[in-house]
DNA sequence: TGAAACAATGATAATGGTTATCATTATCGC
DNA sequence: GCGATAATGATAACCATTATCATTGTTTCA
């Protein structure tokens, strides 16, 4: 039951755990490891919630983006993916199939060296996106 | 004259060399270093060619990307930017101040050793595009 | 308890970058 | 120059996301 931290930070924060916002956070739940459009959500929620607004669900990722709590990740299709965070920095890395369209992950992060270099350039690093684009082993 | 090998690239490949893709190329070339937007790009051709059509430039700038002679990157702003690619693989990486919006380069790729594993686990990498978010010297 | 005060929601219009359509025009091999 | 065909420009359509606004739900505190 990961939403349950995710529940005490909302309220420690003062916003409202609310039906639809909870039916949100079920839904990422219950698909860890996809990365998932807001339609695609919007859809799921509204099976156990038919009158749930697009709005609200819009409204909702944008907040558990915001607070850290979701990833919000373009892989440039002209929308954005949403995912849980597993910790605040240096997420994991994704390949992308240009074939099928598969989104996969790596754990390993790797840019220590990269981000040394740039930090000497005095740019203060706050977060990166790395995303390899290529052909998966079922489409070679 | 970086638009006469692009020029020949298009006359090899049957493309017409129209004034508008002579314009087009023309505002890249005197831009290098930039990253411009097609809105942008547009503005500029309007200048010498005030009946230009931004269709015309989109289309442009799609056929040079799909020839490999552009760079059309997402910095998650909600539309697309371009700039010459210099050569075929293994271009630069970008930083973007979210501060000031500026976007700097760094021209160490370093990202070999994660692409030879992401390669061992069976997937063929074709591209990547790296973008480092944080705050600029100037900004700090 | 009972009102403000405030936050969240849903319906829907608007936004804005990009793409599709289509009639017109320009290019280039002949 | 001619003609096949590619390219262009105007404009409508697309579509993910955001803004607006009236309504509903929740909290505060007299
Ligand atoms: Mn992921
Ligand atoms: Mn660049
Ligand atoms: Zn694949
Ligand atoms: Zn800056």
């Amino acid at each position: 039951m990961l939403s349950r931290y995710v529940l005490d930070k909302l309220e420690n924060l003062s916003y409202k755990i609310t039906p639809q916002r909870k039916a949100i956070l079920q839904v990422l739940e219950e698909n860890q490891g996809d990365h998932l459009s807001a339609e695609q959500i919007f859809l799921s929620v509204k099976k156990r919630m038919p009158n749930v607004g697009i709005a609200t669900v819009y409204r909702t990722l944008d907040a558990l983006a915001n607070l850290g709590v979701l990833h919000k990740t373009s892989f440039d299709e002209g929308l954005f993916r949403y995912e849980f965070c597993e910790d605040d920095r240096h997420h994991h890395h994704h390949l992308v199939c240009v074939t099928c369209g598969n989104i996969t992950e790596i754990e390993e992060d790797l840019l220590y060296q990269l981000e040394r270099k740039v930090e000497d350039q005095g740019f203060k690093v706050i977060d990166h996106s790395l995303v390899i684009y290529g052909i998966c082993q079922g489409c070679q």
